[in-house]
This record gives structure tokens, C-alpha cells and sequence, in this order.
DNA sequence: GAACTATACGGAGGGTTCCTCCGCTTATGC
DNA sequence: GCATAAGCGGAGGAACCCTCCGTATAGTTC
């Protein structure tokens, strides 16, 4: 309200997070790193002290950086559904529409279960985007248009069921990966969904 | 070890519950109508301490009726599932077996997310017996067996797959009542299944 | 109905976790 | 080098978990 003078503004887009300090962003590490250890060891439960304490970290420090454990799980994962998407773009290129559509929900299946009970809660979150606001990071929209594209192509090509979307596809595999333990099961259950 | 008389054997069979003190009883009734409550509000994380405050017993006298979280929840939820498997004995008298069986499984998916999050983790385990001792309840396994007869019926009458079998019925149920949120959806998903 | 005892009750207490708040430290720009 | 914005750490209050044990009482026996 005083007469200071309005901080100039830069001809880039008004950078939303300014760059983190060099001792933040070696601390965010640390943090993800640990964290990613525990809530595979402990599910999605995990005591946030012992992953500060193991991150060498004050818990302060953590919950600056992430102040709700939902945004600590959310980053944890990002990296693995980053990949999930990466494998689908590559997917994209296969010849066989239903054998990579297949091979995706495998891929996203595995990858899920690999990370146990935090799938049930948090990776459902992640995927329901249109439930949070627009400004809503990137990584699970791109991973579900990578998986309607798969299943497009597989519907084009006459091998699933045209009535299907892939938001089902995507909450039929959530599903299984919440409520199934062994993986042969999970696989045989899965085969018998595609047809 | 020492010469002191044993126990006569009555001529029941060695009675593994002992009857409850009347002031036992109640309390044990207040705790599970508290818990009831205080589950469906606050899902199974429900603090226990807040339950027997709500009841108005001491937490020792909880922790003593119900020595872990899950035998409370078991017990709160064995109600539910012993009317859902009496809906399944009426349904057995059904003409139409298909149409019994759809039923059924809404009945049951109903019951579950009734329970909102506790369906993800108790449910399944008092489902899944066999994972239990021999001396498990029967009160899941009775479920899982009338279900099992509503599906071979179906199957009789050529109305649902003959290599679906009954355990892939009841974790499907239960995979979509932990990963669906709104009820047409899951209706939706649900028929698609049967097929 | 009095006395006795197995059964059940309550809640204090020690340990853990959650999350906030604020005085101190340090990286960065000038 | 210095100023200061950005970041750090951990003490502290609140909630919860679960155990333990001294006290109270229902049920039984005479």
C-alpha cells in the first residue's frame, strides 16, 4: 500500500514455483528418497518422523516440503507413472492394438502392485484428475490419454468391446490391483476382463 | 503339577465360550453400536478411544471384548453380512437364476459400500476363509456358499460363463466396491461384468 | 441375605505419531 | 563482504495406541 515500486515483471510466464534453494532441493531428494523406502516397507501408513529421521532431516523440513502425505505418496509416484506412460507412447507403435493394450494394463498393473496398499487410496486419487482442479499436474492425465489411445486402437481394430472407456479400463485395473493378492490370479481375472 | 483335583468334563462339548457376565453383555452391545457409528463416519481409523468414550465404558474395557481393531470390525460387520446371505437363501427360490444372481451381487456390493473404505480391507479378509484357521466363523463362508449356488444356477441355466467361478465373483464385488465412488458407475461396471 | 470369588470394569501411564510454530542458520544477489 | 529472503530443526501440545493393575460387582453357595 506504501509507494514501493512493483517488482519487475519478467517476460516468461509468471513462474509459479520459484527455483527451490540448493539445500531444498537436496533435502526434497532425500526426502523422496526415503520416503519412497518406507511406504514400500510400511504401505501407505508410514511414519512421517521415521522417514524425516532417516532422511537425515528435520520433520519440519518435511512437512514444509510436503505438507500433507497425500503430496508426499503424490511425488513418490509420479516417477512411476511417468514410466507407465512412457511404456504406452512406446506401445503406441505396436502392430497388435489388443496385444499392446494388454501388455499396457499388465505394465500399469504391476507397477501399481508394486507399490502395494498405497495403490488403493492414492493411486485412484492420482488417476481421478477430473476431480481436482485444473491446474493439475500432468503426469496422470498423460498416462490415461496414453491409455484411451491403446484402447481406441484396440476398438478400432475390433478386438474390445466397443462399449468399454478407458476411465473403466483404468478403474477395473485399480480395482484388481486393491482387492487381489496373488499375481496369477490377478492376471487370469484381468484376461477375463479384456474379452 | 500339583495333586489338585481337575475340572469335572461336562457332557457338553468343552463349551469354548464361557456365557458373559450381564454387565459384559451390555457393554459389549453399546461398544458395537458405538463402533457401528463411529466406523461409517470415520471409516476404519475410527479412534477406538473415541468409541468407548461414546459408548461410555472404560478403554480397557474395550481393548478387553475386542483385543484388535479387526475383531471389532469383524463383529460389526458380521450383521451385515449374515442379512446379506439370507437375501441369498430367499433369492436361491428365484425362477430366473440370472436375474437372482445379479441381485445378489447388488445386494452385496449395497452392503459394502455401505461400509465405504472398511469394504477395501476387512471385507475382503473375512471373505477369503481359507486364508483363516479351520475354527474361522462361519458366517462368510455361508455368504461365499450361497453365492456359489446363485452362480451355478446361472451357469445351469446358460446364462453366465462356466468358467467364472465363485471367488472371481465376490473379488470383482469387492474390487469395485474400493475402487468406484458414484452409484451408477458401479451398477454400469457391474453389468458389464456378468456378461 | 451374607460371604465369597471369578469376572469384569476403569483409567492412569508410557510410548508413538501428528502437525505447528518460531528462533536460528545459510545460500544467494548485490 | 553484507543484507536478507529462504530454509532449517526440533520443542511442544494434542491425540491415539495399548497395557497393567487396583477396585467393583454379578453370580453362586450356604
Amino acid at each position: 500500500m506504501s509507494s514501493l515500486e512493483a517488482p519487475v515483471e519478467t517476460n516468461e510466464a509468471p513462474a509459479k514455483e520459484r527455483r527451490l534453494r540448493a539445500d531444498a532441493a537436496r533435502n526434497r531428494d532425500r526426502l523422496l528418497a526415503a520416503a519412497q523406502v518406507s511406504f514400500e516397507q510400511h504401505g501407505p501408513d508410514a511414519s512421517l518422523e521415521e522417514i524425516a529421521r532417516n532422511a537425515e532431516v528435520g520433520i519440519g523440513t518435511l512437512y514444509r516440503h510436503f505438507p500433507t502425505r497425500e503430496l508426499l505418496l503424490e511425488a513418490v509416484f509420479r516417477d512411476r507413472i511417468e514410466s507407465v506412460t512412457a511404456l504406452g507412447d512406446q506401445l503406441l507403435a505396436e502392430p497388435d492394438a489388443f496385444d499392446a493394450l494388454t501388455q499396457w494394463l499388465h505394465a500399469h498393473l504391476t507397477n501399481a502392485s508394486a507399490c502395494q496398499g498405497l495403490a488403493g487410496s492414492v493411486v485412484i486419487e492420482l488417476l481421478d484428475v477430473d476431480t481436482h482442479g485444473e491446474d493439475h499436474p500432468p503426469a496422470c492425465a498423460q498416462m490415461r490419454a496414453v491409455g484411451a489411445e491403446l484402447l481406441a486402437r484396440a476398438q478400432a481394430e475390433g478386438t474390445a468391446r466397443p462399449d468399454a472407456d478407458s476411465e473403466d479400463l483404468v478403474r477395473l485395473v485399480n480395482a484388481l490391483v486393491s482387492a487381489t493378492a496373488d499375481a496369477e490370479d490377478r492376471t487370469a481375472l484381468a484376461d477375463r476382463l479384456f474379452t
